[in-house]
Order: C-alpha cells, then structure tokens, then sequence
DNA sequence: ATCCCTCGAGGTCA
DNA sequence: CTCGAGGGAT
C-alpha cells in the first residue's frame, strides 16, 4: 500500500521538476504559477507523511541543512582555467591569424570558431554523480575552489537531477549570476529592509554565493548559465563545442542564447560586433564573447599555457568611461623597489562601482598623457575591472593645474632612485626599504607562495611598526603571547597565527623559491628552478652559468637571482628558516595531488625533457598510473620521439595520444 | 618578431 | 579576483 505513495511521491518529484524547468531554464512555462504552487504543496504534504521516500532531486530539497562555520575547499580534478582577453576587433583577428598558424603546423585543418556570451558573474563547477548533484565548488584559483554545495542547490535553474541520462560522473561548468530584474527587485525589496542595496550584480552574486547560510542565499534570486564541461565519465561526448552546448542544454541547463558557429575572421568580426551592439538589450551583464576553436581535436592540439587554453579566448566590449578630476598623485612602493604612481581622483561613478584610485604605471606613461594635478580625466575600468586613467580633456584646463615631478628619492626611506637603462620603472635603491620589507612579508605569506592564513597586510603592518619582526625569519620566533595584546588580534587569533606559520613551514620546493621574493622569479620561474636543482642545498650553490644552462632562464633572470643568493643578508635569512624548522619537498607540487587520480598513462618513444623513470614519477605524483600496454582501460598515450607500435593500437581504441608538449601541458596544470 | 611571465594595481562583500 | 604594461626568453 505505502508503495503506491512512493511512486506517487516520484511522479510528483518529476512533474514539479519538469515545470520548473519549463519556467526557470526555458523561460515558457505551461502551466500558471498558482498551479504549480498546488503541485507543490501536494508533494510537500506526501513527503510529510512519507519522509522516508523524499528522493534528494525533489524540489523541497534545495534549501536544507545548518549554516556552516566555514567553506570547505575541493580540489578540481580538471583545473578551471581562466581566458586570454582580446580588446578589440583586431586583436580577435590576431587570435585567429595565430591559431591557423599553429594548427597548419601541427597538421589540425582549419578552424571553425563558436562564439558565445561571455557572462558577467561568478564561475562554479558542478559535480552530478550517477545524475544527481553531489557538489559545487567555485572556481577558486582555478585547482582549488570552495565547497558552495548548500547554496548552489537553492538556484531553482540548477537541474538536482540531469535531465535524460545517468552518467557515472558529470561535471558542468558555468557563472552564477543574477538577471538584470532579479537584481532590481531584490535591491529594491533590500532598501525596503533598511538593507544597504548591492553596488552591482557581479559583485552580489559572488557575495551571495559565499553565503555560511543557505536559507540567506536561497533568498538572492540567482541563476545559472552553464558554458562547459569538466570530467565526464560514462556519457559519450560530441566532437564539437556547438554539439557540446546543445548537450548541455538538452541536460536541463540553461545555455548562452549566442551560440554561433563562426568560419572566417570576417565572419568572427560581424559576430562580435552584433554581439556588441546587443548588449544593452540583453536580460544579464555580459562583459563580451567567448570565442572557441569549435573542434574539440583541434583544441587537444593546441593546448594550454600557464593559465589559460590556447584554443578560446575572450572579445572583451569596450568598457564605460566618466570624466573626473585628478586631485593629487601618488607613489607606492612595491616588493621589488618599483615605484608607481597612483592617481587620487574626485570618486565617480563608473560601470557599477566607485572608483577613488587609478594606476598610472610609470613616468612615461603620465608624460605620454599629459597629464596634470588638477586635470579634468577620462576614467575607465581596463577589461571593465581595473580603474584607470585613459586620457585628460585638455579643452577643460584652466591654467592652474600643475605638473607632477616624480621623485628623486624614495618616499619611504628617502634613499636616491634609480631609473635603469631601457626600463620604465624608477625603484628604490635602498635593498632594506621598510617600504620593500613590508611588500616582502606579505609576498612570502601570500596564498601561493607560503600561506600563512591570517597573516594578512594589517597584520604585517603592526608587527612591523611594533618592531615585533624585522624580517620574515623573524615571523618564526614570534610567541603567542607577543602577538595577542596588538589591537585586535586576542588570545584566539594569536594561537592561530602561530599554528598558520608552524604549518607554513612543510612547503614544497617551489613554492619556497617562490616565497622568497626574488626579481623575474616568479610561480612558473620558481618551478622551473626547483625542477632543476631538485633540492635547495643544491639551489643555493648554483652559480650563473648553471642558471643559463636551463631551458626558460635568460640573463636576466640569471643576474637576479644569483645576486639575491649572494647578498649576505639573505644567506643569513635562508640559513635561520632552515634552522627554524622548515621542511622543504622537492616532489611535485601537490596541491591538486589528484590531479589525474584514476588515469592511466602509457609511455612509448624517447621523452625529451625526462626519462621514463621522471615521467612514472611525474605522473604517479599526481596520483596517475602507469601501465605497460595499451587497452580501453588507457586514458592517455604519450608519445616521445620514435614511438613503437603502441601509437597504432591506441589510435585503433580511440585512446587520446598526447604529444610531449601536450603532456608536459597537462602536468604543468598544478 | 612573438609569445608569455612577472608585477603591481582597486573595489566589493564576507 | 582580474587586467595590462613592461620586459625576458626564444
């Protein structure tokens, strides 16, 4: 008897689901809202009685579960990159001159672009397991992002369950975001609340998001529009980036309504442009389009850099500007000595937000400019993000502005500065500059280098002016009951610190070069090296020529870090880390050690960069495995040069066959 | 000539 | 978190 009321509460769970997504993906509801109201209520008052056959995609489901204490992270098994930026149409043309290039290189045809919406909002990742939605997580630095799983569910245009298929694993990518008249209305229904309204929709969905409360964000009226995939496992994928939205689409997903296929520059160009010119009529911000190489081979072939894939980038619109007055002009003094001037401007408004402060790089570029204290400016956010400074309206001058001569002397410390040849930048020529010192500290503990949580810029600021440290090494010896009575720290907040730096100090090779602040050296530099010298012993001794032996090392770079060695008092702050406990790994970095959990490699050929016995490591470090022979259970071939017969075979199971850059690419994801 | 890394910048919301 | 100028590497 009670079976009748389970398949009865599953019928319900389908059609309510089913009517929400007519209403909040499609947007064409068929049914009106009091009536899906009803079915609601039906489901909701079945489910009491029966709480033991509530299934977890029911609708009654999304908002559940205690606020938390704090987010989780989660590590992307796939990273999430970001895009490259084309600024106008001509750079879009560059993009596709250089993608024909390398793909006639490679052998990979020509291209076919799509192009979509690039959303203004917040990216996340979505787990579905089996078809229901197991986890959300934000994008994060783009390996490790946050555990948002309560406060994704309460999106009603976020499926619980796919729609069609039950694959083993499926993730989806996409922004959350609010609509232009969700926005409106919830700002207006805040200012009835006595409630500070929202600045723009961008930044209150990335506030709502990170919500501890679910029930709070289940209030934001956010949406979701989803632009990719991560890792899929059980479902056949189409060979193209069109097929593949239509997929997404067809899986209960909202999509970008711009989805074009686009075969020439030309035809790329008029896209854009249309594009553009559409963009004040459209329900969300978009900030441009995203423009793919549509063929999902071609994309294997050209690959990754660093950050971003080589196969998509984003047309940015060009963004909004305001006029202003430039009240004075300032000089900040950063990590490396570099000295840049600030513009203090008459705050305005301008695409959303307040804007106070603008860089203005350097001398040159103020000279280039012409521009004055006093001046009337053009302000603008460069990729609608960064305030800054793009042009003065000379007709408006009257005679009393002044011009801005740079200094002489460090503002900080008053020691000379120093302009080299053929650099824009003048730095501080005093090495212990407080001003440096200070940039130095919060480098070392910043997120990528050592992470010290709770070691932020106050903080390093009051340690400094207290003279509770005088260097980094200093942080080390710093005591609990030191550091509790400085203003707004206690008890609490100065065990954590100590247990942050006892924790920073089990750090991998890499990021401690990193750490250390040295010019040219920066994430990718600091790998590079910790790859070639294996441990820091072996770092420390190396000499100029060792430096330039290495593949991505130039004299510069060279010049710099053997002088950073050398210098007398960074030997000393090296040898008291070690001292105070630093234990420094040479492996790879771990931070996404899963990176390739559940993937097996087979090698064939001569690898150039390693041997056969680095590359297993490499991979296995990264929790990958390693196998002797092809079969359908491979998930990649890397072929070297001279590859044997296994190249054949894979191509006969459709196994992906990577060339070594691709391979190195993939490593390199960390 | 080209590509990509390094470094330094400001605003919002929690 | 994101962008762009500058400059290093090839």
């Amino acid at each position: 008897m009670t079976e009748a009321y389970k398949a009865e509460i599953a019928k319900l769970v389908t059609e309510v689901n089913d009517h929400a997504y007519r209403y909040y993906v499609l947007s064409s509801p068929v049914i009106s809202d009091a009536a899906y109201d009803r079915l609601y209520r039906t489901l909701e008052a079945l489910e009491q009685e029966h709480p033991e056959y509530i299934l977890p995609e029911s609708p009654t489901q999304r908002v559940g579960g205690a606020p938390l204490a704090a987010f989780e992270s989660v590590a992307h098994s796939v990273p999430m990159l970001s895009l490259s930026n084309a600024m106008d149409s001509a750079e879009l043309e560059e993009f596709v001159a250089r993608t024909e290039r390398f793909l006639a290189k490679e052998g990979g045809g020509n291209p076919a672009f799509s192009v979509e919406y690039k959303f203004d909002g917040v990216a996340v990742s979505l787990r579905y397991e089996e078809g229901l939605l197991v986890q959300a997580a934000t994008r994060g630095d783009g390996s490790t992002g946050e555990d948002v799983t309560q406060n994704i569910r309460t999106i009603e245009s976020i499926p619980l369950k796919l729609r069609n298929v039950t694959p083993a694993v499926f993730e989806v990518r996409g922004e959350v975001l609010f609509l232009l008249s969700d926005f409106e209305r919830y700002n207006a229904e805040r200012i009835q609340q006595r409630l500070e309204p929202f600045a723009n929709p961008r930044n209150a969905s990335s506030g709502s998001l990170r919500q501890l409360d679910p029930a709070e964000t289940a209030k934001r009226p956010l949406t979701f529009f989803a632009y990719g995939v991560g890792v899929v496992d059980g479902l056949e994928l189409p060979a193209s980036n069109i097929e593949r939205m239509a997929l997404i689409a067809e899986l209960g997903f909202r999509v970008s309504p711009l989805l074009r296929e686009a075969s020439s520059a030309t035809v790329l160009k008029q896209v854009y442009a249309e594009a553009e010119a559409s963009r004040g009529t459209l329900p969300f911000e978009v900030d441009g389009v995203v423009v793919k190489v549509n063929a999902i081979a071609q994309q294997e072939l050209l690959g990754f850099r660093q950050r971003s894939p080589r196969w998509a980038i984003a047309g940015k619109f060009a963004a909004s500007e305001e006029h202003t007055t430039l009240l004075d002009i300032q000089i900040q003094v950063g990590r490396t000595g570099a000295l840049t001037p600030v513009a203090i401007l008459e705050p305005v408004q301008v695409g959303g937000v307040m804007v106070s402060r603008a860089t203005l790089h350097n001398e040159d570029e103020i000279q280039r400019k012409d521009i004055k204290i006093g001046d009337t400016v053009v302000v603008k956010r460069m990729g609608d993000v960064i305030p800054a400074v793009s042009a003065v309206v000379t007709a408006l001058r009257d005679g009393s502005e002044k011009v801005f001569r740079f200094p002489t002397n460090c503002p900080v410390c008053a020691a000379p500065v120093l302009k080299e040849a053929d650099e824009a930048v003048y730095r501080c020529t005093n090495r212990s500059c407080p001003a440096r010192l200070e940039q130095r500290v919060m480098h070392f503990a910043s997120r990528n280098a050592a992470d010290i949580d709770g070691l932020g810029s106050k903080l390093v600021t009051l340690l400094l002016d207290s003279k509770l440290i005088t260097s980094i090494a200093d942080l080390y010896e710093l005591r609990a009951e030191v550091v509790a009575p400085l203003p707004r720290m206690g008890d609490t907040s100065a065990d954590n610190l100590i247990k942050a730096l006892e924790k920073s100090k089990h750090i991998s090779l890499s990021r401690f070069i990193y750490a250390l602040g040295i010019r040219h050296v920066g994430e990718r530099t600091a790998q590079v090296l910790a790859q070639a010298f294996g441990d820091l012993a072996t770092f420390r001794k190396c000499s100029y020529e060792d430096l330039l032996a290495i593949n991505e090392v130039g004299e510069g770079t060279a010049e710099a870090v053997v002088t950073f060695l050398e210098d007398p008092d960074e030997q000393e702050q090296l040898g008291r880390l070690i001292e105070l406990g630093f234990v420094i790994t040479h492996t790879a970095e771990t931070k996404t050690g899963d990176l390739l959990a559940g993937k097996n490699f087979v090698l064939t050929g001569t690898l150039e960069t390693f041997s056969r016995s680095e590359a297993k490591k490499r991979i296995e470090a990264l929790a990958g495995k390693v196998t002797g022979s092809v079969s359908n259970k491979t998930d990649y071939v890397v072929a070297g040069t001279d590859p044997g017969s296994k190249i054949s075979r894979a191509e006969a199971l459709g196994v992906t066959v990577l060339t070594e850059q691709e391979f190195l690419a993939l490593l390199e994801r960390e």
